[in-house]
RNA sequence: GGCGAUGUAGCUCAGCUGGUUAGAGCAUACGGCUCAUAUCCGUAGUGUCCGGGGUUCAAGUCCCUGCAUCGCCA
């Protein structure tokens, strides 16, 4: 059987955050999981490139909507190998192969007429890209943009979805599996038990040109769903790729609650009109909350992935969010937390374990794997309890709760630790008598911890693969033919390996969300109050007025001849302008293209190197080391930064 | 306003179709070990299971009602 799992492609108007990491760590992990189990896996994440809000952006950053496109979806895209997060394609709504491919759906949906023209007047809302109705308005206003809707009569294009809805409803109601958490499946089966309406699907190129144009009617073009839904099929080859129905019949896609009502309502009725099968099946998750606050742009509690890697680790992340969260559930999401599980799951049960196992093998056994004699009732119970934590794994990772399948996991990791204490191999190895007994005890131990490392593959790659290489154990793990107590083989080479994860000081280590402020905060009571000279070194309001500091994006970069230091970069800010930079020991031309980084815009122009430069680009300097000035979200190039 | 969900130890949660003294992890206190990342193991707790009614031999678990929080819809 094959195994198709995808996660929403991700609209390009926002930088990458903890949800759209979240959704990807989790769509990787059943792909790894699901190749751990033998399947034959796709895995597919991208980007939804098209509609108002990207036009508007790019003409705001004085760009075209597809550089403008192209640089956030090379975000997204890098965001994901720090994570260790591996797809096997990366779609974009942009991609010509898409383009055909909705343009042809479009025309067989048209031509077997469940698309149909009709006009609708309503009041719209240029920041909502939608049309409100009456009773959304508050005071005449958009609740979320609270500015008054135009009243506008439009001629679209409507799918004629109410069609499937007795489908749909017993579809559903025939596959309990189709959506989970069940809460959302009820949310959708609540939805539909009121009457449908037609799905407006296009938008005129009077307001809109940044989309697909209908075959049929090339005044229009497609509108958000008929264009960023279909992305599931042309990702695999829709309709003649060679793959496309193996993979196809087994597609679940992952998303989170925003977009619920058009992957349960839309697509499937979507799919039913190509005469397709519906997808198997809908995983729904929850939200990531900051700090118990919800995340958004406008508080400024935003979290990165990057962010966390950098202070965390790829692993450490990875388990975090996959223990912390039950899948469906809002969670919430604090330095705090991720270090409470850092050292106490982590360090202190799994990282420690692994030490002393290792530890104890290269001092009483010679770093090799011994030979066991048969089984005591004490050795037993470890084993029947891994064998049954192989088990509970596999069912409970097979239905995404992933809280489960580590809980299982670390009951294991206790155990293991237990029966260190309770068989003492310290004792055992003074006593020679008793190195049948030790042998076996150690061997027992590095058996547990060989299956654990196989539990590990998905959630934590990197660690797992540390783990693997201790234990000396070589070649693809199988989760059938490994999962077995027993396979460890006697005079395997033990090896030991670094720590794995570190202890970390809750106080010290603490710098993202409002936690950084109260450092530097305390850091400034702590300063001796200064007095006379207090004037010293300190500028006015005035002064710091006098300097333009200001956004530029990098859209050129090269290399200076006979210089290992300078950069020539061509900043869009917004008007094109050289700056010469003295970071190329720290970044390549490359990495620095599609950058947006802070200038001094009125400095007085110099030649470096025989290069004019205009202004200068600002970096924190860390020994050698370099390090680039950056902005918490895109922002139009030429933005003032005060 | 309609529908639905949730409310259990300081915190995060588990408790399936009602059945012995209500559980886990973290945090706290005390004791033990020394192979180990000052780690690990053991012991100890504390709970008007949101409030109020009811059904039952028996309810955290079912019913009614109130309160609080959240979601979807209007």
């Amino acid at each position: 059987m094959s195994f198709y799992i995808t996660t929403p492609i991700f609209y390009v108007n926002a930088q990458p955050h903890l949800g759209h990491a979240y959704s990807t760590i989790v769509a990787d992990t059943i792909s790894r999981f699901q190749r751990l189990s033998g399947e034959e896996v796709r895995f597919q994440t991208g980007t939804d490139e098209h509609g108002d809000k990207i036009a508007q952006a790019a003409a705001e950053a004085h760009i075209t909507p597809r550089e403008y496109v192209d640089l956030i979806s090379a975000m997204f895209r890098d965001s994901w190998p720090p994570l260790s997060i591996k797809p096997d394609n990366f779609i974009r709504t942009t991609d010509p192969e898409h383009i055909k491919t909705v343009q042809a759906i479009l025309q067989k949906v048209y031509d077997q007429d469940d698309i149909y023209f009709s006009e609708y007047t309503g009041l719209y809302c240029q920041g909502c890209e939608r049309f409100l109705t009456e009773k959304e308005l508050v005071a005449g206003n958009c609740p979320d943009h609270l500015k008054p809707p135009e009243k506008i009569s439009e001629q679209n294009y409507f799918f004629r979805m109410s069609k499937y809805q007795e489908w749909l409803i017993d579809h559903i109601k025939a596959n309990p599996e189709f959506i989970s958490p069940e809460c959302y499946r009820n949310e959708v089966l609540s939805f539909l038990s009121e009457p449908l309406e037609d799905l407006c699907i296009s938008r005129p190129t009077s307001r809109l040109t940044w989309g697909i144009p209908l075959p049929f009617d090339e005044k229009f073009v497609t509108y958000v769903w008929f264009d960023a839904l279909i992305n599931y099929l042309t990702g695999i080859g829709y309709p003649d790729g060679p793959d496309f129905d193996r993979f196809w019949s087994g597609a679940e896609h992952i998303i989170a609650k925003d977009i619920l009502k058009p992957h349960a309502i839309y697509w499937p009725t979507m799919l039913k009109a190509l005469d397709l099968p519906p997808f198997r099946k809908l995983h729904v998750h929850g939200y990531w909350n900051i700090n118990d606050t919800k995340m958004s742009k406008s508080i400024g509690n935003v979290v990165r992935p990057g962010e966390m890697i950098e202070q965390y680790g790829t692993d450490a992340v990875r388990y975090f969010l996959l223990r912390e969260m039950s899948f469906g559930l809002d969670s919430s999401y604090s330095a705090d937390a991720l270090i409470a599980r850092q050292n106490s799951d982590l360090a202190n049960d799994l990282g420690n374990l692994v030490s002393r196992s290792l530890t104890m093998v290269k001092n009483f056994a010679g770093s090799l794997v011994p030979a066991p004699a048969p089984s005591t009732d004490q050795d037993k119970e470890l084993i029947t309890a891994t064998e049954e934590m192989i088990t509970e794994y596999r069912l409970q990772m097979a239905s995404f709760n992933f809280h489960r399948a580590l809980q299982a996991v670390w009951k294991v990791i206790g155990l293991a630790n237990k029966y260190i204490v309770t068989t003492a191999p310290w004792e055992l190895a003074k006593d020679p008598a008793q190195s049948d007994r030790l042998a076996t005890v150690l061997y027992h131990l590095l058996e547990s911890l060989r299956l654990i490392t196989l539990t590990l593959h998905p959630v934590m790659p990197g660690t797992a693969a540390k783990m693997s290489a201790a234990l000396g154990l070589e070649g693809t793990p199988q989760l059938n033919q490994d999962g077995k107590w027993g396979m460890l083989q006697p005079g395997t080479t033990i090896n030991l390996c670094p720590s794995l994860f570190p202890r970390l000081d809750k106080a010290q280590s603490a710098s993202t969300g409002q936690e950084k402020p109260v450092k530097d905060k305390k850091k400034q009571a702590a300063a001796p109050p200064k007095s006379e000279n207090e004037e010293k070194g300190l500028i006015s309001f005035e002064q710091f007025q006098q300097l333009d500091l200001r956004v530029g994006m990098v859209v050129a970069a090269e290399k200076i001849n006979k210089s290992d230091r300078l950069l020539k970069l061509t900043i869009n800010a917004p008007e094109e302008r050289t700056v010469v930079a003295g970071i190329a020991k720290s970044y390549s031309p490359e990495e620095m293209i599609g950058k947006q980084v802070i200038i001094v815009a009125n400095l007085k122009p110099a030649k470096l190197m025989g290069v004019p430069s205009q202004g200068m680009v600002l970096a924190a300097k860390d020994g050698n080391r370099l390090v680039l000035s950056a902005l918490a979200d895109i922002v139009p190039p030429g933005c003032k930064v005060s």
